[in-house]
DNA sequence: TTTTTTTACGCAATCGTTCCCGGTAACGTT
DNA sequence: AACGTTACCGGGAACGATTGCGTAAAAAAA
């Protein structure tokens, strides 16, 4: 099936114009004539005229959309980022392509040598748990395809990042759980190699620390997908909950982590809090519905996608070459609710 | 910032050919000797030639792109459907530009002009709930671009359609919470305007009547956004629960509708299922953790993505001009959970 | 050896748009 | 009267790739 669009030339040729002056006459340029000017606008809007965007990204070599990568879009705090960032970029004219990597590298890196191969005019990124290899953002980089991270970003590219204080987060959860009476809190965490996870690790040991609480190596486990597949949730569940010395805490550090481990304890017939209290990172909005209503440590997701389409296209619409570079550091509030309530006498 | 790509030129006068023949080279034409082949070849590769998709759609026409028009990418069920038209598209070379409604008019005809601008081959359909005149679609459709419905579709225009079994969904849905001895179910429906309401209603209708119950006009319900926004749900629950002789069962015809009336209950104190029996159309992944785990009508969302893809492909694809349009309806699975459990005597 | 066929490549048009060059009037200035 | 300005507009190249057509050289057939 074909679908013939309306072009400069049909005008030129309707108007006994040429394509020049057409053109022109659309840019409201100054060597039109006014009254051929409304000649051609008329008429462009009479037939429902739309300039070509592919003649002009060809023309101009850029394609006025921006490639973004992340994990999962079923992910509130992924659709919440994607979300902040089609605001900003459709006020600015841009095309927002979303692409999934599902926490595999090498779907990260088909995906985004798809789009810079469809001509993005930069990314948004926010790399995958597997990935630790970064040569794939590098080449993108060094070629100087603008490139902002979010959320999850590679320390050693040197570009614009925006993030949550995910060391605050970390420490006033871990805090939250010291002060409601428990003792033994564990940390469920997320791959070793993401950023977020050292950040919020950190603060979870200084919470600890200053509470003069013992950082025990045991109560730390970390889950490579992130806890998208429940059998690592589980094995890292089991490592916890086999010890002598159980934990009666789990600080979860991301969305499906926590919820994959409400899942556990259900299948075990763990009670939260009683048996083990629990607090993780997650932007779900349902939070208040689950059984029981969960504490959570809640990222700004929608405008840490605002903030980093806006210095996305600011990079990309900058007419020499960027070297400073901003990380941007927004609040992350904890939400106190049953799932993490004072511990109770035994 | 300036990003250069290397171009079938480049390696034509690096090679001392003419770009015709590289271009051939490429694309394997007989009329290339195989030597000249090979070095065409080993020199593109050396140099990590990828050619330019912009300049190959504004030849063919065609931008191997399929614009994709749902309410929310934040709603499971719509993120599943997305998963499922990506992993056919992306298989055939497709890319998938996805666009939110969030159940507006507007944002709707907004969002398809400004993606047929840009030059889809194609779109893939869920309307928002405001939209009773369609002629934005039917404009874009009687110009010859492919359009294919999944979920809500547009009884008048004839086209590929994919939806879910909703009149059978919503029977068993409503059939169980009769055996479980509920006499006053209520249907909290969606915007009156989708075809999938009318299909869900239907069902649920027909249940009572097989049932020798009485359909009251008063137990249905009608959320205009689908329950996206919470005070259209509170109010229509009003509506039911004010009522002399309350409803003792809801069966909530959309996944926000579901969530938010168990957000009322929680609110209003009303105990689910003991005061409250509750089944909803839904996809979340996290029923089973809601307090009480939710009982729902699950589609295979996943699959009618992939389904759709299929068809919308396959018709961007034809050579002739399709005229015969398929009608897939997939089945709609029940799952009893704790918030339909047996009505209990008083 | 001559003619025909085949092989292997280049030229140029094309897609829709912009923009650098021009060019041509009409008018004003010396 | 001769030249410069200004206002308006058109021709055509360019962006990157494909492709119909033309053609030289080589190979095959006569």
């Amino acid at each position: 099936m074909k679908f013939e669009a309306v072009t400069i030339k049909d005008i030129a040729k309707a108007l006994g114009l040429s394509t020049s002056t057409v053109s022109r006459a659309l840019r409201d340029s100054y060597e039109i004539s006014p009254e051929t000017k409304q000649l051609v606008l008329d008429y462009a809007r009479q037939i429902n005229y739309r300039p070509n965007p592919i003649a002009l990204s060809l023309k101009e070599r850029r394609s006025r959309s921006i490639g973004v990568i992340v994990s999962e879009i079923a992910n509130s705090f992924f659709s919440q980022i994607i979300n902040g960032i089609e605001s900003i970029a459709y006020s600015k004219g841009y095309n927002v392509i979303i692409s999934q990597t599902r926490e595999s590298y090498e779907r990260e890196v088909i995906n985004m040598d798809f789009l810079s191969s469809r001509s993005v005019d930069g990314f948004l990124i926010s790399v995958s748990t597997e990935t630790k290899d970064f040569t794939h953002i590098t080449d993108l980089y060094e070629r100087g395809l603008p490139i902002v991270f979010v959320d999850r970003m590679v320390e050693s590219v040197d570009t614009h990042k925006v993030i949550a204080d995910n060391f605050k987060g970390a420490y006033d959860a871990t805090t939250h759980l010291i002060k409601n009476g428990y003792k033994r809190i564990a940390h469920l965490a997320n791959s070793e190699y993401l950023s977020i996870t050292k950040e919020r690790a950190a603060g979870y040991r200084q919470a600890l620390a200053d509470a003069k609480m013992e950082f025990n190596d045991s109560y730390l486990q970390h889950c490579l997908h992130g806890g998208m597949i429940y059998d690592e949730v589980d094995k890292a569940m089991n490592e916890l909950m086999n010890q002598k010395h159980k934990p009666d805490a789990i600080f979860a550090s991301a969305d499906k982590l926590t919820t994959n481990s409400m899942r556990y304890c259900r299948a075990k017939g763990i009670i939260i809090p009683d048996d083990l209290a629990m607090v993780g990172f997650s932007n779900l909005d349902l939070t208040e519905l689950l059984s029981p209503s969960l504490s959570v440590v809640r990222q700004p997701a929608f405008e840490m996608g605002q903030v980093s389409a806006e210095l996305l296209i600011k990079t990309i619409e900058s007419k020499r070459p960027v070297t400073e570079f901003e990380t941007r550091v927004l609040p992350a509030e904890l939400f106190i609710r049953e799932s993490s309530g004072k511990k109770k006498k035994k």
